[in-house]
DNA sequence: CAATTAATGTGCGTAAAATCACAAAATGAT
DNA sequence: ATCATTTTGTGATTTTACGCACATTAATTG
């Protein structure tokens, strides 16, 4: 299952790139293909190159010294991982794990150092896509500040919605666990939080892991600390 | 006090560029004054182009929307900043503050895109940069999930001391109530810290601001937990 | 579909940081 | 040098999230 073929015309990134030289990389690219639970890319290891997932789910995630897990975060596919070591030549921040069968494209360091030389536009792209990760982790941040574990659980649900527009349903909503460990707080008061929310009509729980928000409106005013429940 | 020349060879971003490139860009870019506690950059701002500070201090913060501070960091001369909205086109995400009389150059919007466009190096030069801070952050958030104040506290002092060489005085460090901003504490939790570290003999407080590192090794098994006080 | 595992809901006691209230010390300005 | 301001130090009290225990419900898996 690791030699499947690889089709980069499947990515935008590489859309200005003549089909010879795809050609030329896709035989370089290698398909990887893992099964649940497994590490994709340990901490502090080499990441080899520019990773991108092309379908399944990932997740990010660090330890702390005492072992605890902290600041989660999911990779979805069509997003890329490991181009902060491309750019800084340092190890992997965190680890990557499958969250379910996934497949991953790894592009070799050196065909993207070739890239970023030749295709400026390409290596502003990735640039684009750290600048979106520092956006996400500054307002990462600005949630594990928050006191109010309210708050903070109506913020980290709105901020699962990626889209301006109004969304009333999220599908694949993360474990109590899992938010817990995203906002430093306890599976408990996740737990609590998630109750008080549902008693005042703000949100409910859907079968197949997806929440329904009721009210928007009050849901971004407790994020927002305007109002307190 | 506006009117200062600007010489961009003091800047080893620029040094690939020609003399007579490097004037016609001299001749666009403005330097700016700025009085201790004046705004340099608003949030959600739009930046302009890149800003590199030639002198004194700032430092970025933000607010929560109960109007607490939050997510405090330093700017000093040779540091960029504004290049997040370079890359990505949107506004600036946290106040900046000069925190003493300061002097920073402001290079326009357009320069930065053509230069990027002729200047790979540069493009990548600020990417690095992005990749630093993206770095700090991602510390910045570990820092922020740790749960005793005396591991926060040693984790932010070692932080501070930016190189890896060990370092025993630190200069212009900063007050109890900035550090309780970076740490998400109060500030009464970061005196008492620091009473434990000092009384430890971890750590003594030096007449103009600075602090002594009496026992790093001490203080950097505080920070990953293996030892506690 | 039964059996197992994972995830969620809830009460209760405790620990620990925030908050409040001042005092003392250090710094900066005139 | 003196005064005003900022910063630091330290008790007493309050708040609140955590940790533990266990019940219940939902989701997997053979």
């Amino acid at each position: 299952m690791n030699g499947d073929t690889v089709n980069l015309s499947l990515f935008p990134l590489f859309s200005e790139l003549g089909d010879a030289e795809k050609k030329r990389i896709e035989s370089v690219t290698r398909v990887l293909a893992f099964s649940k639970r497994q590490v994709v890319l340990a901490k502090d290891s080499n990441c080899q190159g520019l990773w991108i997932l092309s379908s399944g789910q990932l997740q990010g995630i660090d330890y702390t010294a005492d072992g605890r897990e902290a600041g989660l975060y999911f990779v979805r596919p069509g997003h890329f991982f490991g181009e902060l070591s491309l750019i800084d030549g340092k190890p992997h921040p965190e680890h990557i794990i499958a969250t379910t069968t996934s497949k991953a494209i790894l592009i070799p360091y050196q065909i993207c150092e070739d890239l970023f030389k030749h295709y400026p536009t390409i290596l502003k792209a990735i640039a684009a896509t750290l600048a979106r990760k520092m956006r996400l982790l500054t307002q990462q941040r600005t949630l594990l500040t928050l006191t109010n574990p309210v708050q903070k659980v109506a913020s980290q649900i709105l901020s699962l919605v990626s889209s301006n527009q109004p969304v009333e349903l999220i599908h694949q909503v993360p474990t109590h666990q899992e938010l817990a460990i995203m906002m430093n707080l306890s599976r408990e008061t996740v737990t609590r939080s998630f109750s008080v929310l549902q008693s005042h009509q703000v949100l409910r729980k859907q079968t197949g892991n997806s929440l329904l928000i009721l009210d928007q409106e009050t849901l971004e005013a407790i994020a927002t600390g305007t109002q307190q429940l």
